[in-house]
DNA sequence: TGGACTCACTTGCGATCTGCAAGCGACATC
DNA sequence: GATGTCGCTTGCAGATCGCAAGTGAGTCCA
């Protein structure tokens, strides 16, 4: 199920990002760990959207390999892993924030407009508020 | 080729952004209109990812299906059709850049180190000039 | 006016990827 | 020990992908 890395398509910076986080699937992980502190395999299989449980698999490998997160075994029940962003993971924090106020503003949505206008108005301050 | 328009898997805005340009292929093309001045179909094909032309197509019918391109006629070869952003799709911008800049600050690219510094400490006008 | 060419696609096809459902092994709980 | 939970893996049918070849409308030039 892994892709096989294939040769980069450009040097193009967006390139490259599209090429690690550019599927439906990566940036939902990303924001269930950064957003909503889901951390581990279960609380992402349960996210609104339904990832099937191959395909969440496969991203999680897919973002650890590309080091966005890492994994720890949880101390307290040797059955659990717990999934953590890297600090390269949370620097996708201003870009997926973009692509919410973007999503809120042309799409019919749940977000509140309060936390909408809130990262429009006070990208810096909502970002800092996140680390 | 065209995918028939599932229900939205989710009210998460977020989510909205990625089923209307979650995929490898349109950011890129988004790109080339924003910043490369690429507004033709054999243009876009040119572009050094390679996209393949079943999918240029696909993925120019379902931009233009979104309101983030539009197509006019060339008035001066009716063979020709120009492509354009739309307001909703030169929105994309901000989104672009954090996505540029993170692909640039953690993978190798050709991306002009004063390019990526003017447009990260320099957003708001970077941003202005682009419109 | 006609033949060659350009442009923007469309079509066919095999390979890959996707989503669903079922299964599996290690560990926890009772 | 039996049963349940957790994090995956496997099998399969259908969707999507990339490549290559084809199509049809319009242009260009003699």
């Amino acid at each position: 199920m892994t892709k096989k890395s294939a040769p980069r398509r450009s040097r193009c910076p967006l390139n490259a990002s599209l090429e690690a986080i550019g599927d439906q699937w990566s940036l939902l992980i990303v924001r269930d760990l950064l957003f909503k502190n889901r951390c581990r395999y279960g609380e992402f299989l349960g996210a609104e959207e339904g990832v099937s449980t191959n395909i969440l698999a496969d991203r999680l490998k897919r973002l650890e390999a590309h080091g966005i997160v890492e994994v720890r075994p949880d101390p307290a029940d040797a059955r659990k892993r717990i999934y953590a962003l890297t600090p390269k993971g949370r620097e996708l924090a201003p870009a997926l924030v973009e692509l919410i106020i973007w999503g809120a503003h042309h799409h019919h949505t749940d977000a509140s407009p309060t936390v909408i206008a809130d990262m429009q108005h006070n990208r810096h301050g909502f970002l800092a508020a996140l680390a």
